[in-house]
RNA sequence: GGACAGGUGGCUGAGCGGUCAAAAGCAGCAGGCUGUAAACCUGCCGGCCCUUGCGGUCUACGGAGGUUCGAAUCCUCCCCUGUCCA
């Protein structure tokens, strides 16, 4: 298949089960451990593209329910999937829509066949499944997707993540079938680029076959039962996935409980394949993670957090609306070299915040996010030059 | 000069005899946010005190008096603002 998705260990850290590799995509190559901003709409929110790429973004995260409700996936795919959708020609990763099973709690109601959705823009009814999630997924043309999976809540009784994990594992088996059925029909070639006339029109809606085969990664559930992981991986590993995901974590259980389900559950999964921690976290996750053999990354907090007024610095977190920081001449973060912080302080992002001026949110987005990237550039950086151990134990000291 | 209307907490603005330290909105202050129903949500928002409570106390609804057990609410006078008429 030209199917170009390939992944190399680079590194392995000698004390932990910390790793540095490659993953190859038909739209370029990602350095990992990597962090994934999240592009829910085919945008990340409040940034350009062009910023995107500034910042040294490798790969966005995009939804495949939101995308599916709006603009709908057809239209995305005639445009030449997300990648000429939205001019964003490096790799993307969609997420099947299993987080919304959770957070779109009372909008949707799941059932063996797969899940039933209220739309949250308009109320209407839509039914989600394994099948349709990998359909909407290989429309949306992106260079990884995501298995259909149920997240459940914290706290959950053994029995809800028992069976969360079980139907997680059923659907994973259906999403295997039906994408092998895909790949076999001939969807996926390399190109994704769109036919336009002078007027920016499009000229031949893109067929499936000019849309890039995505790969496909499996979820583990089984949320802080390591019994349940174990049962929930054995069962997706024996599927076989190009990637393995760890859902159901950091969703309201303590810190000390997720870090120790990482490790466990990454310990059960392939050296050879790439391990992507769903949703996770803060920076301090982030390092935590990759100790713990963990090779990707998203969360929506540095660009939600952004929005809301806080930013992340190396002395933590700062809430850049607060009142003390009103005549307040540095940079949000002075041991920061992003162009956020080159030029505008604190006084006037939070004046923009005070004043809801939206320039406060694209500037605080923009300097989360190169936090964010940053961190991982430095913990891969520490991997590659055999210095993680002595990073992670400075940063778990506060440096 | 006359006739109306009105003066309420930082602002706008309800209340029109007790349950009013006074609705609501705004502003302000603080907190939360982990595969984005989030540029959102929550809490606080006169002072002081404490055993932090449908708690105590003081000061407050332009000013000064008065009626009443009790007044932001009723009466009298005064001051101020707006509109209209001279």
């Amino acid at each position: 298949m030209q199917n170009e998705f390939r992944f190399e260990v680079v590194s392995h850290d000698a004390g932990t089960h910390a790793r540095a590799g490659l993953l190859h995509t038909a739209h370029g190559t990602i350095e990992t451990p990597c962090f994934m901003p999240v592009g829910t709409a085919a945008t990340v929110k409040g940034m350009a593209q062009d910023q995107l790429e500034q910042l040294g973004v490798q790969i966005l995260l995009a939804n495949t329910y939101h995308l599916f409700l709006r603009p709908g996936h057809e239209v995305v795919r005639q445009m030449g999937g997300l990648h000429g959708f939205m001019s964003w020609p490096h790799p993307i990763l969609t997420d099947s829509g299993g987080y919304q099973v959770m957070s779109l709690k009372g909008l949707s109601r799941v059932t063996e066949d797969g899940v039933h959705f209220r739309s949250h823009l308009d109320g209407s009814p839509h039914f989600l499944t394994p099948e349709l999630a990998v359909d909407i997924q290989a429309a949306l043309g992106p260079d990884i997707m995501m298995t259909l999976d149920e997240c459940v809540q914290y706290p959950a009784s053994h029995e809800t993540l028992q069976r969360a994990v079980k139907l997680t594992g059923r659907w994973a088996r259906r999403a295997k079938a039906h994408y092998n059925k895909l790949r076999e029909s001939g969807v996926g070639s390399r190109e994704s680029r769109v036919e336009k006339n002078e007027d920016g029109e499009v000229l031949h809606p893109t067929p499936y076959s000019q849309l890039p085969t995505p790969s496909l990664f499996g979820i583990v559930q089984g949320g802080t039962d390591k019994a349940l992981r174990q049962v929930s991986a054995e069962e997706i590993l024996e599927i076989g996935f190009e990637g393995y995901a760890l859902g159901g974590l950091s969703v309201g259980e303590a810190k000390s409980e997720t870090y120790d389900v990482v490790e466990y559950t990454a310990a059960l999964l392939p050296q050879d394949r790439p391990r992507y921690l769903m949703g996770v976290g803060t920076p301090e996750d982030l390092l935590e993670g990759v100790a713990r053999g963990i090779d990707m990354f998203d969360c929506v907090m540095p660009t939600r957090n952004a929005r809301n007024g806080s930013v992340f610095t190396s002395e933590g977190k700062l809430v850049i609306k607060n009142a003390r920081y009103a005549r307040d001449g540095a940079p949000l973060d002075p041991a920061c070299e992003c162009l956020v912080c080159r030029r505008y302080t604190r006084a006037y992002i939070r004046h923009l915040f005070l004043a809801r001026e939206m320039l406060g949110g694209i500037l605080a987005t923009a300097h989360n996010l190169h936090f964010y990237l940053d961190t991982m550039r430095e913990i891969r950086h520490a991997i590659l030059s055999g210095g993680f151990e002595r990073h992670l134990s400075r940063v778990r000291a506060g440096q």
